[in-house]
DNA sequence: CTAGGGTTAG
């Protein structure tokens, strides 16, 4: 709207420039307050750039091109001065302005001083608090604006969805959804979208798919909405299923929509369809697109190619700090702890600021690696960042803490934590459990419920592993079936537990009858847990029914193949371990190679079986001589029945005393000075023979040594072990 | 003046 303001500001009418000094007299009129003698020489310059002072669009192109807080005092100051304070157009650009350049605060005082703001203005400065970030505020500002009795429109929503999606408000998400119907904007294209968005981000995805059904007409906006929120939310084959109907539909995807889609083949480890994608984003010449590259790193480096991630990675310029979390937790993921370590101190070191992100995947790493002095080093780094407080990077530390073997250190990063929410709860119980400390962990959790903080189904895993962990069949049973009382429905993960509770202890038929009486499918961890109790208890018959059902759902898992051949073993069947060995040969299985690390001074060394690749290889084979006769000395019997192949009994004795985690104590014995506790992280589980060596070990040394296998801690001491021979 | 994505602790 051009009104004709020269007939009201005298000041114009001459299409005179002002000079630099009539500026501050002119402000000083209108009780404003000058800033600066070159802000006057910029809009002098403006001025004279165009001496036609005559229009509203000549005032919006100078607030569009002003780059500083001062232009726009500048500007203001004019429109004051020729009595245009009441133009919507011009004081709508100017709040857009000031929100452009981050002056939230300024934008709002231009707000509060224009009297009648109508539904453009309104929406100005709502677009201001949620392009900065200040959620509640937007969300303020649309209440107060439907309050003053102001319509929104269709530009109005989209903000408001966006503030409530990052809130994370769902009861205000179904408010607000109300009032856009009420307001008849239950068909705009932009609105409905947003409202698709917004569900999938609160986790209903069922409520999004709602609104996306009755979507008239499906953009790729749509589209992508529906399908990053099934991705978004674990559902990731639902997600792919909505991408055969897009692609039914004949809607192409553009990069965003690949971005999700990838996501989803991410998720559920789809290298060949990730593969394929790969494909069309090259004929779609959309290679170049770093974000979609960002993906595929992520796909690449999670489905173990990390020399491919790595290659996207390099070929990167400068890459962006998501670009940098994609490669570090890609690593931490596939078992190359030590390069997602080292890329994060590269990271630092190339002054590039990480993330809350990048943190949390560096203390993953650490906890995979196991070494204590590198978890103390991320302990001090956060305290000394941003991330002191972060919730998200303290739970990590509780993690990594009990994963390089300190549950103290654990507690201790637990208790300096006052607002834990059950995500930290159930990580410092899971540490618990890690060492065998089940009762540790049942008054935690009893400690947990006096505050207001509910149990959850990950909180159910952590106890009734700790029960596994240390023998409370009892507690661990109770525990199983108080869940139904916080409505929280049984996974796979929970009854694998109660099988192995009670399996373990001896009660295999129960187990059995347990496991029969599942209301969902039983899964590999399920017959994994009864074929390990199987296992321990000698029984055949069962435990080649778990190994059957376990070749049919993991044929390719090592794990199960070993288990079955080491129960045929432990029962002296060995045509029938030949059998599997050629059932392994046959399926081109290896045996997964065993290795352990050992940290001395804060320097990782590993050992694989009868390692002799050490420049001291000469006097850790000594050492392993000397132990090796000190236990025969006092009537150690070697345990051979966990040996995967028949071998003469010579060859298991000597083959049992190289095993890595041997070594591992041997070298850690002659490095370190008398007394010091060993550290050693193994891959695969302790087997019989090395626990009860070592524990024997302990005692004949007088040193704790302390064991981190592929499920839990063993803290060995005086002959003892903390595990009580229990897993 | 409007909308969709990626990295992500137990």
């Amino acid at each position: 709207m051009a009104w004709n303001f020269f007939s009201l500001s005298p000041l114009t009418t001459k299409y005179r420039k002002l000079t630099t000094s009539e500026i501050p007299t002119c402000l000083a009129l209108k009780g404003v307050k000058y800033i600066c003698s070159s802000s006057a020489i910029y809009l002098e310059h403006s001025i004279n750039r165009d001496c036609c002072v005559n229009s509203d669009s000549y005032y919006a192109s100078l607030i569009d091109n002003s780059t500083h807080k001062r232009h726009l005092d500048q500007i203001h100051s004019r429109l004051l001065v020729l009595g245009l304070q009441h133009n919507g157009f011009l004081m709508t650009k100017l709040v857009n302005g000031s929100s452009n350049l981050a002056q939230i605060f300024y934008a709002r005082k231009l707000f509060d001083g224009f009297y009648f703001p109508d539904v453009f203005m309104w929406n100005a400065i709502i677009r201001s608090y949620s392009r900065n970030n200040m959620f509640r505020d937007t969300i303020d500002m649309y209440r107060w604006m439907r309050w003053t009795g102001v319509h929104p429109d269709g530009f109005t929503f989209p903000y408001v969805l966006k503030a409530c999606t990052e809130l994370l408000d769902f009861g205000l998400s179904c408010l607000i959804h109300g009032q856009i119907i009420r307001y008849g904007f239950g068909s705009d294209a932009f609105v409905q979208n947003g409202l698709v968005a917004l569900y999938a981000k609160c986790g209903r995805v069922s409520v999004a798919k709602v609104v996306f059904d009755g979507l008239y007409h499906r953009t790729i906006v749509s589209w992508t909405s529906i399908i990053s929120g099934y991705a978004q939310n674990g559902e990731s084959m639902e997600a792919l299923r909505m991408f055969s109907q897009m692609r039914n539909a004949d809607v192409k995807p553009d990069w965003i929509a690949l971005v999700s889609i990838l996501r989803a083949y991410t998720d559920v480890d789809d290298l060949e369809q990730g593969r394929s994608l790969h494909g069309c984003i090259i004929k779609m010449g959309l290679e170049d697109e770093s974000d979609l590259l960002i993906s595929l790193t992520a796909l690449y480096a999670k489905c173990g190619m990390v020399m491919v991630a790595r290659s996207f990675f390099d070929q990167m310029k400068t890459p962006n700090v998501i670009m940098w979390n994609a490669m570090i937790s890609g690593y931490a993921k596939n078992g190359h702890a030590e390069e997602a370590v080292h890329l994060f101190h590269d990271m630092i070191s190339r002054n590039i600021k990480p993330d809350s992100v990048t943190v949390r995947s560096a203390v993953l790493a650490s906890a995979h690696l196991g070494s204590l002095k590198l978890a103390q080093w991320m302990d001090d780094y956060v305290s000394n960042s941003n991330f002191g407080s972060c919730i998200f990077v303290n739970t990590a530390l509780i993690d990594m803490y009990a994963k390089c073997g300190s549950v103290e250190f654990a507690r201790m990063v637990f208790d300096r934590n006052s607002d834990k929410d059950v995500v930290m709860w159930s990580a410092m119980i899971m540490g618990y459990g890690l060492h065998g400390q089940g009762w540790e962990a049942i008054n935690l959790y009893a400690a947990m419920k006096q505050t207001s903080v509910f149990p959850n189904d990950v909180t159910f895993v952590g106890l009734l592993n700790a029960c596994n962990h240390s023998g409370l069949v009892k507690e661990g049973w109770k525990l199983f079936h108080s869940m139904k009382d916080f409505e929280i429905e049984p996974r796979n993960e929970h009854y694998s537990c109660v099988v192995d509770l009670l399996g373990r202890a001896g009660y295999l038929g129960q187990a059995c009858a347990f496991i029969m009486k599942m209301p969902i499918e039983p899964g590999v961890s399920v017959w994994g847990a009864l074929l390990s109790a199987c296992k321990i208890h000698r029984c055949v018959t069962l435990g080649e029914y778990a190994a059957k059902k376990l070749f049919s759902l993991d044929p390719y898992n090592t794990g199960h193949y070993v288990q079955l051949s080491n129960l045929y073993a432990s029962s002296r069947l060995w045509d029938r371990v030949a059998h599997i060995r050629v059932l392994m040969r046959e399926r081109g299985l290896n045996k997964d190679l065993g290795y352990s690390v050992i940290e001395i001074n804060g320097k990782l060394q590993a050992f694989h079986v009868g390692d002799n690749s050490h420049p001291m290889t000469n006097e850790i084979f000594n050492e392993l001589q000397i132990l090796e006769r000190r236990l025969k000395e006092i009537g150690f019997v070697p345990h051979t029945e966990s040996v995967l192949h028949d071998l003469n009994y010579e060859e298991k004795e000597e083959n049992l005393s190289f095993h890595s985690e041997r070594i591992a104590v041997a070298y850690g014995l002659i490095s370190t000075a008398p007394g010091t506790t060993l550290r050693i992280t193994k891959n695969l589980r302790a087997c019989v023979n090395c626990h009860s060596a070592i524990k024997l070990i302990s005692k004949l040394v007088e040193r704790e040594i302390i064991v981190r296998d592929a499920n839990r801690f063993h803290h060995f001491k005086d002959g003892l072990c903390s595990c009580r021979d229990y897993w």
